[in-house]
DNA sequence: GTCTATATGAAGATAGAC
DNA sequence: GTCTATCTTCATATAGAC
C-alpha cells in the first residue's frame, strides 16, 4: 500500500485518490468478483501498473476502500449531543428515523451487501465495518438509554438488550427485503420510527 | 436443467443428486465466484461434462441449488397448528425462539450470506428465497397475530408492523453481526425472545 | 511513478468417443 | 449419460523502458 495518501482522508485528484475512487464506484456497483482491475485502471484514467504501484493487490485496494468509505457512513449514524435535553420520545424518534435514512439508503445497501459477500475472504472487514458503521449507533443508543436511565427518564434495566430491540424494530423486514434486493414500494420510513418508538416506550417508557 | 431430478425433492445418489450436494456444500462454504465447477465435480465425483449434462451453467446450478435448499429451512420456519391454544405470551415464546434457532443456526447464515451476495447477478434469487424463507415466517407470523386479535388475545391494529417488530427484536444485532462474520459469544436465544416477548406484549397485550 | 506489452494461470464451457 | 481432453476467454500480476 502506498504511503502518499496514508492518512489522507479524501480522495483527492492525485493518482491513488483517482484509483481509489474508481475502485469504490465499481466495487459497490458491480461487486468484488465482476470487477477487473483492468476496469477500474481504465475507469481511474491510469494505467494498470499504476494501480499496482499503489495497492498491493486487488485485496488490498478493496481493503483501503471499504475502510475508506466507512468513514462517510459513520458521520451520518452519529447521535446528537444536544438530545439529552429533549423528551424521549421526541430523542429516539429523531434517532430512529436518522437511524432508518442512513441504512436503507441507495448507497449504503450496496456497500453492506459486498461486504457481507466478501466477509470470507476478509474475516477482519465485518468487524472493521461494523464497529466504524452500525456498531457505533449502536453504543450511541446504549450510552443515550443510560444517561436516560439515570437522570429518570427511562426505565430500563438492560440497556444492551433494550437498544438492540430498539434498532432491531427499526429494521424490521425491511432491510432485509432491500438486502435481498426486493423493490420497497414507498414505505414512510418516519412511521416505522414513530411505530418502533411506541412499542418501544410501552415497555420502557418512564 | 436436467428433467430426470424435476420435482424430487431430495439429493439421492443419482449422478445430478450427487452434483446438487456438492455444489450446495461447495458454494454455501466458499462462495459463488470462489467455486469452480471443476471442484463441484471433483466432490460429486462425477466428470465436468457431467455436470454440465445435468445443469446448463453455473449460473444455473447455483439457481437449482439455493431453491432447493429453501424447502429445507422452510420446514424449520413453520408456525405450528396448535399454537392458537397457548396464551399469547406462551406461543410467542415459542414462535420466537424457533426463529431465532432457526435463522442464527451455522447453516442459514453462510446460505444468506451468498444469497445476498449474488442478488446483482441474479435478480430474481433474492424473492424466491425470501419468500420461501423468512417471508413465510412473516406471513405466518402476521396470521397468527390476526386470529389472536380477533378472538381478543391480543390488541394489536397494524399486525404487518407488529409481526414485523417482533420479528426485527428477535434479529437485534445479533443477525448482522452473524452475517458480517462477528464471532457470538454464547448468547442464550431463550433469554432474547423472552425479553422480545416482554417488550411485545408491553404495547399489544391482551 | 508511470506507461506498454506480456507472462501466467484459472475457469467456464464444449467436442467427440463410448 | 458419461467420460477424457481441449478450446477459449479473461483477469491477476509483472517486466522493462522512460
Amino acid at each position: 500500500m502506498s504511503d502518499t495518501e496514508a492518512g489522507q482522508g479524501k480522495t483527492g485528484s492525485s493518482k491513488a485518490g483517482k484509483v481509489l475512487a474508481a475502485a469504490r464506484r465499481l466495487f459497490i456497483e458491480h461487486g468484488y468478483g465482476e470487477t477487473s482491475m483492468d476496469a477500474i485502471a481504465a475507469t481511474a484514467d491510469v494505467s494498470k501498473a499504476t494501480v499496482y504501484a499503489h495497492y498491493a493487490s486487488k485485496k488490498a485496494l478493496f481493503a483501503a476502500m471499504v475502510q475508506h468509505k466507512c468513514g462517510a457512513v459513520t458521520e451520518r449514524m452519529r447521535v446528537p449531543d444536544a438530545i439529552d435535553d429533549m423528551p424521549p420520545a421526541v430523542a429516539l424518534q429523531r434517532i430512529g428515523a436518522g437511524f432508518l435514512h442512513a441504512i436503507l439508503s441507495p448507497e449504503s445497501i450496496p456497500l453492506l451487501r459486498v461486504v457481507i459477500a466478501e466477509t470470507r475472504r476478509f474475516p477482519e472487514l465485518g468487524w472493521i465495518f461494523y464497529t466504524a458503521g452500525p456498531g457505533v449507533t449502536h453504543r450511541g443508543l446504549v450510552d443515550y438509554m443510560q444517561r436516560a436511565r439515570d437522570r429518570g427518564a427511562l426505565s430500563i434495566t438492560d440497556c444492551e438488550t433494550a437498544a438492540a430491540q430498539f434498532l432491531g424494530m427499526l429494521r424490521g423486514d425491511l432491510h432485509l427485503q432491500l438486502m435481498l434486493g426486493l423493490s420497497l414500494q414507498d414505505v414512510a420510513l418516519d412511521d416505522v420510527a414513530r411505530e418502533a418508538v411506541e412499542t418501544f416506550l410501552a415497555r420502557y417508557g418512564g
